[in-house]
DNA sequence: ATTATAAGCTAATTTGGATTAGCCGTCAAG
DNA sequence: CTTGACGGCTAATCCAAATTAGCTTATAAT
């Protein structure tokens, strides 16, 4: 990896660990193995490696939510796995989910970077509800409309449902996101959460 | 007011809005109406305002808490009236409890610096996953478990139901903090929420 | 071979923001 | 009435961290 990019990696991981203003231009160097003055070679301010960092997770968010079924480019294709769901293989969609987050390196250190960010910065702070809040409830919120259409699952009103769907996991990554020692307990708990969704809105439980 | 408690107050308000460390000295102190210097009449240091009030913070929180029943002092009353609650009830409370979290500006501020600082800090962490995960999970699950117990909510697993009841909330609530403009339809989805959270437990609905 | 460019270094320099020094008026206690 | 603590001010001072200057080496193109 050239130096610019392992400029960003360190960076990137300095800034979702203490935040931007928390971190050194020196200290970005010293992990990449150069001075700090060095750095001014690749980039012309400290400001500019955090605005090419959101400039990345900008061009690659399509890409990774594409692949997790977060948000979707083939709602299509999605739609049509999401039609004959067992429990279990809705579990394994949600744990992976979960999982993917907590663990995708890259993932992870975007989104607490952002989380950070997006409290002093007003667009920023829409892109983490954007990738966070609303484009997880819409994309969900249209697959399990599949599974409502097909039967499988039962609700007047589908919206709530997929609220009830993904805050558990919502507030279950933030946790982990703040205390990683949690983690094993989140996966346990995420899997309890999805079979009991699943036994509340697999019946006609829901209706008048 | 006296100057010290105004410098605690105006301080806090901008720790909220901008994080500890985007926040000048002298922006604190200019509020405040007095210059930079005078400020160290009072506080041996910026640190030492930001550890005020954090100490303010430990002092309130039972207080603030009780009255909120996020956390109790007195469950036993808190559970007697929980016992037998009608729908309307029950979403006047969840209301209550997210609006009181919402407009107190006192604790909405608070919060909103916790969760900032507790990025950086790893005993500030603890506090608020205490204060905004564990203890609300724990207290709401007990008065929950009553409403079980009372015949007037039915479930196998009461955790996975008061995570069920409180993530969504949660969820809203960290919304509303990184985009005050939610609020109002926050507090309409909040009221959905639990009216469809009591239509799936209030029947024998997961149990299998 | 020569030269230009890229990318590193050390040694300044700059800068912004926290903190200190030192002075002044007020007011309550003796 | 005077003294001393309190709380304010202006004018330094300090300092850490970002950034710039200017030198050096390596490499790749002419």
């Amino acid at each position: 990896m050239d130096t610019k990019s392992r400029i960003l990696d360190e960076a990137l991981t300095l800034f979702s660990e203490k935040g931007y203003a928390n971190v050194f231009v020196s200290e970005i160097a010293e992990r990449v193995g150069i001075k700090a003055p060095s750095l001014y070679k690749h980039f012309e301010s400290k400001k500019a490696v955090f605005d090419a960092l959101i400039q990345e997770m900008n061009n690659n968010f399509l890409k990774q939510a594409g692949m997790l079924h977060i948000q979707g480019n083939d709602a299509a294709r999605d739609a049509a796995i999401y039609k004959n769901l067992s429990e279990d293989q809705l579990i394994k969609l949600g744990k992976d989910l979960l999982l993917y987050f907590l663990h995708d390196d890259y993932a992870r250190r975007f989104r607490k970077m952002l989380s950070m960010a997006a409290y002093h910065d007003k667009e920023l702070s829409e892109a983490y509800m954007k990738h966070y809040v609303d484009d997880p409830l819409s994309y969900q919120g249209m697959l399990l409309k599949v599974m409502v259409q097909e039967g499988v699952l039962h609700t007047e009103n589908a919206e709530i449902m997929t609220l009830h769907f993904y805050a558990p996991i919502y507030m279950l990554l933030t946790a982990c996101d703040r205390d990683p020692a949690r983690e094993t307990e989140a996966v346990e708990i995420l899997e309890k959460h999805i079979r009991q969704f699943n036994r509340l809105y697999g019946r006609k439980a829901d209706e008048k």
